[in-house]
DNA sequence: ATGGTTTTTACTGCGTC
DNA sequence: GACGCGGTAAAAACCAT
């Protein structure tokens, strides 16, 4: 058994490869299939052998200053470490590394040791001084934490913290709970990422209820001016079909339906929670898979009552649709 | 605060396995 | 008889004004 596994695995890497290989070799001239080479300094590429131009206008990528020697390059270059907007400071503080280890990699004495220690506790006090630094030091950690337990993705948490950080710089904290303000923007970036969550789940792993979230939400939205479309609905369809483990066809299906409602008009005002889990209970049924009611409303948070009256909608619209198509 | 819209709750009847 | 589904009325929640 475990012989038959080796070798299919081993025949994956080797097609891998091959399609690798595969996509190098296409670099030859259209003309007269000669080589191809990348002249960088006109950002074209030309034919070696009879001078075509196969691609002009190709993006520089190296720096745009020159440098003579190795000390002019040193000052002219403006590269360093990424900053990041999920630390408090940017990323950009000294750090005293955790490990009792010289530079050399070297074990440290125990009296050096001991003089570390004291120098990580100092500089942590000063990096976290003030009642600010301090305060986005403990937003930032409560949306990476949330973030993490709803499965969104990083840049949705850098876009949370920027927002949060606005609130803060335009002093829109005071009356209103740390904890409040960091899972309105995380609520906020997850919807502008496209990437929503309702509030019901946003809620579920906020350590504040619904009602405080809706009110710094609106009210963070509207200080800062951003503008934020309502969630789309189709944005929820991959991952309800997935928990009710439902074929890519019927999320097809499901997305085709929504664009029809869509064109239909038939999307504004309602909840597109709602309108998603209808989508994806009328795809079941067009494509003869089983699920209930109750299981979608189970996973989408919504009431049955609602995924019938949607899903009804929903059918009407597509019915329309192709007739008229 | 209020009124209009949407969603939820609760209940009922029908058909099927 | 339990289950899935469809419908209804009233209550609750939501939203803009």
């Amino acid at each position: 058994m475990s012989d038959t596994t080796i070798r299919t695995y081993t025949e994956e890497m080797a097609e891998a490869e091959a399609e690798q290989e595969e996509q190098e070799a296409v670099r030859t001239c259209p003309e007269c299939s000669g080589r191809l080479v990348s002249d960088s300094e006109h950002g074209e590429t030309v034919c070696q052998d009879c001078g075509l131009v196969v691609e002009e206008d190709a993006v520089d990528r190296g720096p745009e200053w020159r440098a003579f020697d190795a000390s002019e390059k040193d000052s002219k270059s403006r590269v360093g470490a990424p900053t990041t907007n999920m630390m408090h400071d940017n990323g950009l503080s000294t750090n005293i590394g955790w490990q009792d280890k010289d530079a050399y990699g070297r074990a440290l004495s125990s009296r050096q040791r001991a003089k570390m220690q004291r120098l990580r506790t100092w500089n942590e006090r000063f990096r976290t001084r003030d009642s600010k630094e301090r305060n986005l030091k403990q937003a930032l950690g409560e949306i990476d934490r949330m973030a993490s337990a709803l499965g969104l993705p990083e840049n949705v948490r850098e876009t949370a913290s920027v927002i949060y950080r606005r609130a803060l710089s335009e002093d829109l904290l005071p009356g209103r709970s740390i904890e409040g303000v960091a899972t309105a923007a995380l609520y906020a970036s997850a919807r502008q990422a496209g990437t929503p969550r309702s509030l019901d789940e946003v809620t579920m792993v906020s350590r504040i209820d619904k009602m405080e979230l809706t009110r710094t939400y609106r009210y963070i939205i509207r200080q800062l001016n951003l503008e934020i479309k309502p969630a789309d609905p189709e944005s929820y369809v991959p991952r309800f079909a997935s928990d009710l483990e439902l074929s890519d066809e019927s999320e097809r299906r499901a997305r085709d339906l929504l664009r029809g409602a869509r064109d239909a008009g038939l999307l504004s005002g309602k909840s597109p929670v709602g309108l998603a889990a209808a989508a994806i209970y009328a795809a079941a049924l067009l494509t003869n898979e089983k699920v209930t009611q109750s299981q979608v409303s189970d996973v989408a948070n919504i009431s049955e009552v609602t995924i019938r009256n949607r899903y009804k909608e929903l059918l009407e619209a597509a019915d329309v649709t192709t007739v008229t198509n």
